[in-house]
DNA sequence: TATTGTTATACTCTATAACTATA
DNA sequence: TATAGTTATAGAGTATAACAATA
């Protein structure tokens, strides 16, 4: 037997129910993502760690700095994420020859063979949850969210 | 002087850039998230404070359990999150009259004074980041997310 | 037994800021 | 001084799972 349904719902309400994209932006994020973490668990990787394996995929090496502009992370945070990768022997840092400040990520083989495979799951995750989408409505989705990421990529070059 | 440029771009690139929705949604919501962080800070909430609140502010009271439904968190975080607006006098937790094992959230006169000032801080933040989209896309972006939650709350009713 | 809420535990994700070693 | 990367610290945000009280 439920609860005594007691809580009325208030009108009128001051604020708009509506209007607020940050938080079905947040809800839709968290649980799309959760949803890939369960998926990527068996192959022992995290959705962050996915995210700079596909950056490093599409180039030969990366400095971990331009990561970080990508990615729009810290520099810090991309550190504890190349660790993570290279413990699990699916990346490597290489020092830079001309700057011995510098240094360089790339993917392992191993590395480099696993991303197809999280491709897939990450396909099929976008799948289950954007399925439902027209291909239209997807492809606005998907340029939204590009351009916000640019603009922002514009407006604030890494915080730092 | 920058570094060195000898990191090559790869091609062909065996997985698609395109068709990856998780990652813009990530990126986009931890950014847009993150800057609303800021603005709350001030007030002394966080975006999972204010998420709760929210919701508390349409109804006169709400139980935790149906909280964590609409919001798609657990029990347990709900815990912790009621516990932190009581500690702040947001909120209130009252027993429920009829049933010993269950209880009701409220906003405190406090809490509830508070909320318009705080949606006028998401209005900002809406703005900053959403501001350049047509208003259709702006609508069509909203609608596509809401459908997205509507969806996953028909399917999975909280995991737990 | 099932349900409500709490607690204990554990991780990921990310930031900030100070630090080291170059440049 | 400025830049590249690291480290130390901290906190938000969640989950899982076991538990207590009540139904």
């Amino acid at each position: 037997m439920p609860r005594t349904e007691s809580c009325a719902p208030k009108s009128p309400s001051f604020i708009s129910r509506d209007g607020y994209l940050v938080g079905w932006l947040r809800y839709v994020s968290n649980h799309v993502s959760q949803a890939f973490a369960r998926k990527l668990e068996d192959r022992g990787v995290t959705v962050a760690e996915w995210a700079v394996m596909r950056e490093l995929y599409g180039v030969d090496c990366l400095a971990p700095s331009r990561l970080a502009g990508q990615l729009g992370l810290t520099r810090g945070a991309i550190t504890k994420l190349a660790d993570r990768l290279v413990a699990k022997s699916l990346a490597t840092r290489t020092p830079d020859a001309s700057d011995a400040r510098a240094q360089t990520l790339a993917l392992t083989a191993q590395g480099r063979g696993l991303v197809p495979k999280l491709a897939t799951l990450a396909d099929e995750n976008d799948a289950k949850f954007f399925a439902h989408l027209s291909a239209k409505e997807r492809s606005m989705l998907e340029r939204v969210l590009k351009d916000i990421v640019r603009i922002r990529n514009l407006k604030s070059i890494p915080v730092d």
